[in-house]
DNA sequence: TAGATTGTTAATCGATTAACAATC
DNA sequence: TAGATTGTTAATCGATTAACAATC
C-alpha cells in the first residue's frame, strides 16, 4: 500500500502543505485550492506542489484544482495523523517540563493531530515519582519495558548530550520508530529508524553566518 | 572577503563540523583529524567534508589532516561566533520563557557561541514590565526602535501563528537579519533576511509519515 | 465550447560522490 | 622514500522546474 521511495524531501514538504490546508479550512468560504496557490502559501513552487501530491495518488481535479477537505484529509491518513500516536519524552530538566507543558497545550488545539504523551523518564532519583501536567516521571531503567509495554513509536529527547545516545538506543530497542532530539550530538541509528533533530543551537550558529553579510 | 554563492546546504554543515571539533578540544589528546573522521562523527562523507571546507580555504595539510584547533577557531570565525551576538526574543508566553530560561544556561555554557539576550517583547500589558532571569519585558510597540537603536541583528519568535507575520515584519524593519520561528507559519520574508523554522509540530507530523512502516 | 488547471514527461539545475594528482 | 590524505576536477545522482497533453 505504501511504496517505499519517496523521498525525504517529499515527505517534508507535506505537514507544510497541510498545515496551509488546515488554516484555510476555518473560513468556509474556501472550498477549492489550486496548486499556485497552495504553492504560494506553502513557500513551493506550483509545479512542485502537483508533482509531490501526485506520488500518493490523484487528488485533484484537470481545470478546477483540489478540494480543500478532501485533499486535507488525504494528508492527513498519509502522514498517519488520523491515529493517536503515544509518545515518551526522556530527560525531565528545564527544557523536557517546559516542553511538556507548552506541547500539552499546543498539541491539544492542533484539531489535526494527536500525541498523546504517557511518560516521563529521567536518571535522577529526586526526579522519579514527580508529575509534569498530569504525566508521571519513571526511572531511565524501565523506559526499555515500557516503551515495549505500551507499543511506544515515538521518543523525544531531552537529555544532556552525554546521555543521548544511550538513551536512543534504549528507545530503539523498546521499538522507537521515531526520535525528536533535542540534545546536541549526533545520533547513530538503525536504518529505518527516523530522526528530527531540534538543537537550536545549531540553527542559531548556522543564522550567525548570514548576519554581517553586505 | 566573502563570496556570496556559498550554498545554504554548505552553511548548514559546518556548525555540525564545528560541534564535532568542540568535543574532541576537550580532550587535550586529540590534536589532528582527517576528513573521514571528522565525516563519520558528523553523519557526512568525507569527500563533503573536504569540498564544504575547501570554499573557505586550505585549512587541512595533504597527508596529515586537520588541525583541530586551526579548523575550529577558522569555523568560528567563518561563522561569525567570535563576536557576541544580541538577540531579542518576542513572545513571553510559557514557550519564550521557557527558552528564555534554558537558552540562558544552554548559551552560558557553549564556550563556541555568544548570544546575548537583551530584550523580551509582549503585547500583553500585563506581562510588559516583568522580568525573567533578568531580562525585562518590554512593549511590543517599543520592538522596532529598540531593535535599531541596539543595532539587533537576531530574533526570535515565540507569538501565537495570527501575530508572528506581523511581529517579522517589524523585526526585519528595525533591522534585523536572521530569525528563528517558533510559530506554525510560513513567513514572508524579504530576500536577505534569514529564516530557521523551529516549528516543532511541523516536524512530529512529518515523523508520524515513517511511523507504520513495514 | 472556451478557459483553467491537473498529472506527467522531459529538461535543467544543483548537490553529492568518485577519482586522482599534488604534496605533506 | 613510502604512505597517507588533502584539494579539486569530472562523473553521478537526485531534486526542481518547464512544458504540455489530457480533461474537467
Amino acid at each position: 500500500m505504501r511504496w517505499r521511495k519517496i523521498s525525504d524531501a517529499v515527505v517534508r514538504r507535506l505537514p507544510l502543505y497541510l498545515r496551509v490546508l488546515d488554516e484555510l479550512a476555518k473560513d468556509e468560504n474556501n472550498n477549492l485550492i489550486s496548486s499556485q496557490e497552495l504553492g504560494e502559501k506553502a513557500g513551493v513552487g506550483p509545479a512542485l506542489v502537483r508533482k509531490d501530491l501526485a506520488w500518493f495518488g490523484e487528488f485533484g481535479k484537470q481545470g478546477v484544482g483540489y478540494e480543500i477537505d478532501y485533499l486535507r484529509s488525504e494528508l492527513r491518513r498519509i502522514l498517519n495523523l488520523d491515529s493517536t500516536h503515544k509518545v515518551v519524552l526522556v530527560g525531565a530538566g528545564s527544557l523536557g517540563t517546559a516542553l511538556t507543558r507548552y506541547n500539552m497545550r499546543r498539541f491539544q488545539e492542533d484539531e489535526s493531530f494527536t500525541l498523546e504523551l504517557i511518560g516521563l523518564f529521567d536518571s535522577d532519583p529526586d526526579k522519579v515519582g514527580q508529575e509534569h501536567e498530569g504525566i508521571k516521571v519513571y526511572p531511565i531503567t524501565e523506559l526499555e519495558s515500557f516503551v515495549r509495554e505500551n507499543e511506544v513509536k515515538m521518543g523525544i529527547i531531552t537529555v544532556p548530550a552525554s546521555d543521548a545516545q544511550d538513551v536512543a538506543n534504549r528507545l530503539v530497542n523498546g521499538g522507537v520508530r521515531a526520535i525528536l532530539n533535542f540534545a546536541p550530538v549526533t545520533l547513530d541509528l538503525p536504518e529505518g529508524v527516523q530522526l528530527a533533530s531540534a538543537d537550536l543551537t545549531l540553527e542559531l550558529k548556522r543564522l550567525a553566518y548570514y548576519i554581517n553579510e553586505v
